[in-house]
DNA sequence: ATGAAAGCGCTAACAA
DNA sequence: TTGTTAGCGCTTTCAT
């Protein structure tokens, strides 16, 4: 005969329903939930069984008011500066998925908040809400005062994104300067002389991807055209329109450095759309290397940043900030894959 | 002179404090932040202003201990099949994305898990912890049993997913059926004769694209060749690995009719790298319509999945379920989109 | 209109 | 080794 499955019953709900079963207190009952050594093997190990035949499982909430803890992390994502990017940018789920891994192997679980800050205050009620013992912020898009503010007074906070002169909240990021630095070097080094940048320089990261791209024009050869700017959100149509829009007025241009994956991959299909070819005619960089990213067509050459390494250092941050020690902000290092978008030109 | 801007002390802790600041009892400050009518207007108004100078915060944990809810949905995402798929589809932060916007939008918090089901009682688990209201589980992955056994007894549970014969929970999807025939009539519509299917049928709703493309290729015209299946997990690697495979050494094909977009967009790389082209000498259609597929080079024709309704619809749908009410199973309509990856042969 | 008191389910001194 | 008790911060009768 085959045996039986567990049968499909509404759990046992309560500590005390188990203590009465047992005949023991509930007291005892926590006790040997937790392993305690003070509780008689044989007691414990009876206990166990009726809580797992009963499918009683601890109360999380009652748990953690009596300990003053949550067990919980909150991630925020601010969609202020660029309200299309997040939905749409797969950067973001390779990060909170990241996120999710370091979290959950610590035995946390993740309160994901996904914050309009039109109002100024969320940063405070999510800090006062106490539903989460620590929060990672991903992206300072416009929020670098709310941050400010926040930080001089909550210690469990860390924030993806780039690291401003005098900041005083912690952040892990990637070196957003030298990446793209190293970026528009590569394509002067193929023989590009009229780089543009696509991208709105408004928030923080892309204001030092954009640092970088100066940074590299600057020590660049003798007729190299001067930096110039394609504005445009961080989505694919306004980078597709931006791309196009600059093909057909402005004045020419053999190679485009992208402020993210995603507008790159939008200026790779608005260059073949007007009858030029990447990378022939025009090289195509862009930053973040999302898995997609080794397998657009052409495929795309771009400035890696580590997000997992990226996740785990601002988890390991968070926890010991958690601990009531301090952090100092943390620079991972950039790598350039380079690919097919900007291979020499003919 | 400038307005002061409010400084940044820490915020009032616990009630009781506000009470005291208002000479009130702890009762009266409770009544006044819920906006009772019982307290004064004047007294009402003064504990409020109190409560705002102070940045206090009511305390989530301890309210929600007393009222016997959390105010706070999981949404769960299984990885078992295939975990290569999660961290790398822009389908998940999508429909992530809207899941967070409805369930903020409806005063919850959102407590984000993701899962291995190596452990087979995570589901009773997740229940009985308490930490959540109710529960939505993205894609039904391989644990089909384990909602079947869950939704005997807990009620607050809402799959996206497909909808499997004699199923016992509730769940929302795409018409993975309908969608995928359509996509596979459009191929033989506009003259391929021998399409292959690009993914793995083992997850319930690529079973069902699966489904799908077999019921196209049975009314097809005389002349086309048999359903044939190139086996590849959902990311871009194996993709990639099993198009390349399939041009060397198997028979030649005109078509390939993707699962996910992101296999579709790895298709096409693998199809432009054997030095064949999309869409003249190989058509490829994708499922899913991420954002990214209307700018891909070529651009991808796939089948639209509407997430944004699906997510509105399983968190009314759950709402309505943590009311004690019944729900029953939702299909929701895909639409072709055609673009240049499916243009008609030369 | 307000306060005192009880209690949500748990854990940890303290006592035995 | 175990039970009793108090209390985490809040809401809600009940009494005034």
């Amino acid at each position: 005969m085959i045996k039986r499955r567990r049968k499909p019953t509404a759990p046992a709900s309560k500590m005390a329903d188990i203590a009465r079963l047992a005949g023991v207190s509930a007291s005892t009952v926590s006790r040997a939930l937790a392993g305690s050594p003070l509780v008689a093997k044989a007691k414990r190990e009876e206990i166990l069984r009726l809580a797992q035949e009963h499918g009683y499982v601890i109360n999380a909430v009652a748990r953690n008011l009596r300990l003053k803890r949550t067990q919980t992390i909150s991630v925020v994502i601010p969609m202020g500066h660029d309200s299309g990017q997040h939905l749409t940018d797969p950067f973001f789920i390779e990060m909170l998925g990241h996120l999710a891994d370091e979290i959950t192997l610590r035995g946390y679980g993740m309160l994901l908040q996904k914050i309009l800050p039109s109002d100024s205050e969320w940063l405070p009620q999510l800090i006062g809400g106490g539903r989460s013992d620590g929060i990672v912020v991903v992206g300072q898009s416009t929020e670098h005062e709310a941050l400010e503010a926040a930080s001089a007074y909550y210690k469990p906070l860390v924030v993806w994104g780039g690291h401003l002169p005098q900041q005083s909240y912690c952040t892990v990021g990637s070196d957003n300067v030298g990446g793209a630095r190293a970026a528009v070097e590569h394509l002067l080094a193929t023989g590009r002389r009229r780089i543009v940048f696509l991208g709105d320089p408004k928030a923080a990261e892309l204001q030092l991807r954009h640092d970088g791209y100066r940074l590299a024009l600057q020590g660049a050869p003798k007729g190299t055209a001067p930096p110039r700017v394609l504005h445009a959100a961080l989505n694919p149509e306004a980078a597709f329109a931006a791309v196009r829009q600059a093909l057909q007025s402005g004045p020419a241009f053999d190679a485009v450095f992208a402020a993210s994956d995603v507008s790159a991959i939008s200026a790779i299909r608005a260059i073949s759309a007007a009858g030029k070819r990447v990378p022939q005619d025009i090289a195509v960089v862009g930053f973040d290397d999302i898995s997609l990213a080794a397998h657009t067509t052409p495929s795309l050459t771009t400035v890696h940043q580590d997000l997992q390494r990226g996740a785990r250092t601002l988890i390991e941050l968070l926890l010991k900030r958690m601990d009531g020690e301090d952090t100092s902000t943390v620079l991972l290092p950039t790598k350039l894959v380079v690919r097919e978008s900007s291979a020499a030109a003919g």
